[in-house]
RNA sequence: GUCCCCGUAGCUCAGCAGGAUAGAGCGACGGCCUCCUAAGCCGUAGGCCUCCGGUUCGAAUCCGGACGGGGACACCA
C-alpha cells in the first residue's frame, strides 16, 4: 500500500516536471510518507511538497496543488486526498486498503517481512567473546540476546549471516585463571600463601581445583614447577569454563556458528600479516622500545602500542589481525557487539580498519550497557572483583530462557537495563514476554473454539474483506502490514528493541479487539473475514516471537 | 583535565532520516467476566521533552553553549 502510493508520487512528480509545472531539480531520495497522530490527517501524509518548495522557490501548497492533481486518486489508491497545513498532502484510503495484506500474510506465513536488502552478502555478528576464565554473567546474557537476534534479523533481511565467538585465550588472563586455580589448589591441601587480590575469587575457582587435582592430569599440579603447573591448570580449566560457557549459550537458545581461538590467530601468524599491511603503508614505527600503530592518521586521539617493549604483543595487536580476517573470510558487514565499557575502543579499532584499507564503515560496533539486577524493585548486590555475581545460567534457570531474551531486548542496547527478577517470572501485564505470548495463545484459543463449534478455517482468498468495517480491524491491519518496514528499520539499524516494541503493539492491538468484539460468529461471511484477521495477527507474533528467539504457546 | 553517552509523565523508558495537539508500561484513582482464557480490557489524573541560543516554513529530534547524571581515558584484557 505505502510501496504503490510511493511509487505513484514519484510518477506524478516526473509527470510534473516533464511538462514544466515543476522546475526539473533532483527528486527526493525517498518519498517520506507517514501516518499523521491526528485521524482528522488523514491516513498517510506526505510532506513532499514542503520540501520541494525550498528548492523549486515556491508555496509548499502551489506544489502540493500541482502534484495532487497529476496524481488523481492514484489508480484507485485513495479515496480522498487533501492539501493541509504548510503544505502537506494527507490521504484517505479506501475501507481495503489495509485489509488486503491478510491472504499475504496467510500466504507468506513464517517468511512474511522477509526482505533481500543483504543479497546474500555475507555479515559476521560477532558477540559475548568472554575471556573463558569464568562463567558468563547476566550482562553477558544481554549480549548474547543482542548479538542472537541481529544475527537472525539480518540473516532474515537476506544476508548470509555467522555468528562468533571470539575466545580470548592467549593473553594475561589465563595465566592468571591458571595461577587462581594453583593458589586455591594449594589451600585446599593447607597451607599456602594468602589468596592475591587481583586473581580470580569466585567459588567456582575452589571447585575447578578441586577437580583439577581429582583428574590424571592434574594430580601432580603440587609437585610440579610452578610455571608449569600454571600452564596446565590454565589450559585445562580455560576449557572446562569455556564449555560450560557454550552450554549456557545453549541452553539460552544462543547459536554459535563459530568459535574462534585467539590462540590458533597467533599461531598461524596473522598479527605478522596484518603488520605487514601496516608496515607497507608506513602506519606502524618503534619508540621507547615498543612498535606503535599511528593511529592518529585516522581520527584516534593518540598512537597505540601493538608490541609492547617486553616483546609481548598487545590485545590490541591481535584484534587488528582478528578483524582483517574478518574481511579476508569475505565477510562485508561486521557487528561487533560490546560491553557499553569498551567504547572507547572504538575509534582505535576503527583506525585499524581504515589502516588496513578497509572502511571503517563495513565495522559497526553494538556497545551494550550494563544489567542492573532487581529483585522486586530491590538491587540485587553484585560484586565481580569479589567474585559474586549472577550468573546467566542462575537467571535463565530462575526465569526462563523466553523472559530473560525479552526482557533483554525491551530497552535501546545503548541504555541501562533494569532487569527484575520477580517481574521476569511474574504472569501478568506486568511482564511483557507474558502479554505478547498470552496474545498468542488466545489467537490459538479462538482458533480451537472456532474448530470445536465446526467452523473450518477460511480459504484465505475467498473471504470477503469488505466485511471488516470496524476502525480496531483497519488499525490492526494496518499494524501487520508495517510489520516488514519494522524489521528492515531493526535490521539496518541494529537496534532489536524495535521488535520487542511491535510486538507489544500489536499485542494490545489485538487484546482491545478481542475484549471489544466476538470473533467467532453466526454470520458466516463475518466470522471468515474475523478469524483471517486473527489468524495474520497470531501468524505474525509468531514470526516475531520467532525472530527473537522466543517461543510462541499454543496455550497457556 | 580530555573525550564519549545520556537528560521526555511520580517511576522505567519509546519516539523510526526534523512534521501538525507528546507516547507506552508501571504506580495512583474509577469501572468491565450469565460472553471466544479477566494471565485481559476501558476510562481519569499526570509534561516549560533540563536550560539558553542557532539552523528552518516547522525542532523532543540537527548544531553550539551551560547545568546535571553515567562512563572511558595503560607498553591491562
Amino acid at each position: 500500500m505505502k510501496a504503490e502510493l510511493k511509487t505513484r508520487l514519484l510518477e506524478a512528480l516526473g509527470e510534473a516536471q516533464a511538462a514544466g509545472d515543476l522546475p526539473p531539480l533532483e527528486t527526493p531520495a525517498e518519498i517520506i510518507l507517514e501516518r499523521p497522530k491526528q485521524a482528522s490527517h488523514g491516513d498517510l501524509a506526505c510532506n513532499l511538497a514542503m520540501q520541494l518548495a525550498k528548492s523549486c522557490r515556491m508555496n509548499p501548497r502551489a506544489v502540493a496543488q500541482i502534484i495532487v492533481r497529476r496524481l488523481g486518486d492514484a489508480g484507485g489508491l485513495v479515496a480522498k486526498t487533501e492539501i493541509a497545513g504548510p503544505g502537506f498532502i494527507n490521504f484517505f484510503v479506501g475501507p481495503l486498503a489495509w485489509t488486503r495484506i491478510l491472504p499475504q500474510i496467510m500466504a507468506q506465513g513464517p517468511d512474511f517481512g522477509r526482505g533481500n536488502w543483504g543479497h546474500g552478502k555475507k555479515a559476521m555478528v560477532e558477540f559475548v567473546s568472554a575471556n573463558p576464565t569464568g562463567p558468563l554473567h547476566v550482562g553477558h546474557g544481554r549480549g548474547a540476546a543482542v548479538g542472537d537476534v541481529l544475527a537472525r534479523l539480518l540473516a532474515f533481511s537476506g544476508f548470509t549471516v555467522l555468528s562468533e565467538y571470539y575466545i580470548n585465550d592467549a593473553g594475561n588472563q589465563m595465566a592468571t585463571l591458571g595461577r587462581s586455580v594453583l593458589y586455591r589448589a594449594r589451600e585446599l591441601r593447607g597451607g599456602g600463601d594468602p589468596f592475591p587480590d587481583n586473581h580470580y575469587r569466585g567459588d567456582y575457582i575452589k571447585n575447578l581445583a578441586s577437580e583439577f587435582m581429582a583428574t590424571p592430569e592434574g594430580a601432580d599440579m603440587l609437585d610440579i614447577p610452578e610455571e608449569q603447573a600454571v600452564a596446565k591448570a590454565s589450559a585445562w580449566a580455560g576449557a572446562k569454563i569455556l564449555a560450560g560457557i557454550e552450554g549456557d549459550l545453549q541452553d539460552f537458545g544462543v547459536a554459535i556458528g563459530s568459535w574462534f581461538s585467539e590462540r590458533s590467530l597467533l599461531a598461524r601468524g596473522a598479527v605478522d600479516e596484518a603488520f605487514a599491511v601496516l608496515k607497507a603503508r608506513d602506519l606502524l614505527y618503534e619508540s621507547e622500545g615498543a612498535l606503535w600503530f599511528k593511529a592518529t592518521a585516522f581520527g584516534d586521539e593518540k598512537d597505540r602500542v601493538v608490541r609492547r617493549g617486553n616483546g609481548e604483543l598487545t590485545y590490541f595487536a591481535s584484534d587488528i589481525a582478528y578483524h582483517l580476517d574478518k574481511f579476508r573470510r569475505g565477510f562485508s558487514l561486521l557487528v561487533d557487539v560490546w560491553g557499553a565499557d569498551h567504547h572507547g575502543y572504538v575509534p582505535r579499532l576503527k583506525a585499524a580498519m581504515a589502516g588496513l584499507d578497509r572502511s571503517p564503515d563495513d565495522l559497526t560496533v553494538v556497545l551494550v550497557q550494563m544489567v542492573n539486577l532487581l529483585r522486586s524493585g530491590v538491587p540485587v548486590a553484585m560484586s565481580t572483583r569479589a567474585g559474586e555475581f549472577v550468573t546467566l545460567k542462575e537467571v535463565v534457570d530462575e526465569v526462563g530462557g523466553d523472559s530473560a531474551r525479552f526482557l533483554f531486548l525491551t530497552r535501546r542496547t545503548e541504555a541501562q537495563l533494569d532487569f527484575d527478577l520477580e517481574v521476569a517470572k511474574a504472569k501478568s501485564m506486568d511482564n511483557p514476554v507474558f502479554y505478547v505470548q498470552y496474545a498468542h495463545t488466545r489467537v490459538k484459543s479462538v482458533l480451537r473454539k472456532a474448530e470445536a463449534a465446526g467452523v473450518s478455517l477460511p480459504e484465505p482468498a475467498a473471504v470477503d474483506l469488505a466485511r471488516l468495517e470496524l476502525a480496531e480491524e483497519a488499525d490492526l491491519a494496518r499494524k501487520l502490514g508495517e510489520f516488514p518496514e519494522m524489521i528492515e528499520g531493526a535490521a539496518r539499524n541494529l537496534e532489536p528493541h524495535r521488535l520487542t516494541y511491535y510486538l507489544h503493539e500489536l499485542a494490545g492491538a489485538f487484546h482491545s479487539y478481542y475484549n471489544a468484539h466476538r470473533i467467532l460468529s453466526d454470520d458466516a461471511a463475518l466470522g471468515a473475514a474475523r478469524i483471517l484477521l486473527t489468524q495474520a495477527v497470531g501468524a505474525v507474533l509468531a514470526g516475531g516471537l520467532s525472530l527473537l528467539g522466543v517461543s510462541a504457546p499454543e496455550a497457556m
